[in-house]
DNA sequence: ACTTTATTGCAACTTAGTTGCGTGAACTGT
DNA sequence: ACAGTTCACGCAACTAAGTTGCAATAAAGT
């Protein structure tokens, strides 16, 4: 389990240390994107600095193991494996701020060819904003 | 023109001023949503502050003839007037975070009843992160 | 075990966003 | 047109997210 995951940080080129496979594991082990706020506040019981844990969310992501992506009004750090589908769509709460996944959208263009060919393309994070169900 | 733009400020309950008819004024002649920073250099001839423009654009928000999106990593503002139409989709570039409208674009949900119920509501704020055409 | 080099901890710094407060400008009513 | 009232502005300070320099430390290769 544990190994695995230490494994993966060696085999990308990183150094196995102890918060680099706390994040990584923390990250497998949740179902939505987290930022660095929520990361050190997960991890608080041990003593890391802020700065360690950004730097092992940023080396990660570089090393492929996360993604990150602009979620609301911060980075949001997510786990980039095998098991959970690649680039999906995900709702961010206007008011509460809350992310979670939303796999089952699925974004149309129009016939017209305007606009920037990413979008043609289907290389586009999508990103839904307004009320969750707790907010409404 | 810009009598028009004093009407819609006053008629809003707020006290018409200089900085708030330039502020109006600009973000009805653009064609996407700027933020705070694009504000303030937009209007850098002028000797408003930063806390000023900070304040109409709220202030303006608040009144309703502006909306207030969280775009990429800043909040943008754009004109909320009859001729633009209401909520549509908007590409922000993950690489130069130049952001345009998209309208041509629709979101479709899934036939399986997950998800925030504002999805299916159709009250979502779509967003598509990607490379813009000079970023390719 | 020893050497090399990546990583950590700490503190400082940048930028976006926000606010308190005294001065000054916009509206209201005469 | 004028005075009084209230709102808005300018300035400076502040918070929070994100980021970086540097010396001390720990991981990997021999
Ligand atoms: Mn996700
Ligand atoms: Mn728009
Ligand atoms: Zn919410
Ligand atoms: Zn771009």
């Amino acid at each position: 389990m544990i190994g695995a995951l230490k494994d993966r940080i060696r085999s990308a080129g990183l150094r196995v240390t102890a918060s680099r496979v706390a994040v990584l594991e923390l990250l497998n082990q949740t179902d939505r994107p987290l930022n660095h706020l929520e990361v050190t506040e997960s991890l608080a019981h041990s003593t890391w600095d802020r700065a360690t844990l950004y730097r092992n969310l940023m080396d990660l992501t570089e090393a492929g193991l996360l993604e990150r992506v602009s979620l609301g009004s911060t980075w949001h750090f997510e786990a980039q494996d095998p098991d959970h589908a690649s680039a999906h769509p995900h709702f961010v709460c206007t008011e509460c701020g809350t992310v979670e996944c939303a796999p089952e959208v699925t974004v149309t263009p129009s016939k017209k060819r305007i606009g920037p060919k990413s979008i043609r393309r289907g290389t586009v994070q999508v990103q839904l904003h307004g009320l969750c169900d707790d907010c409404v």
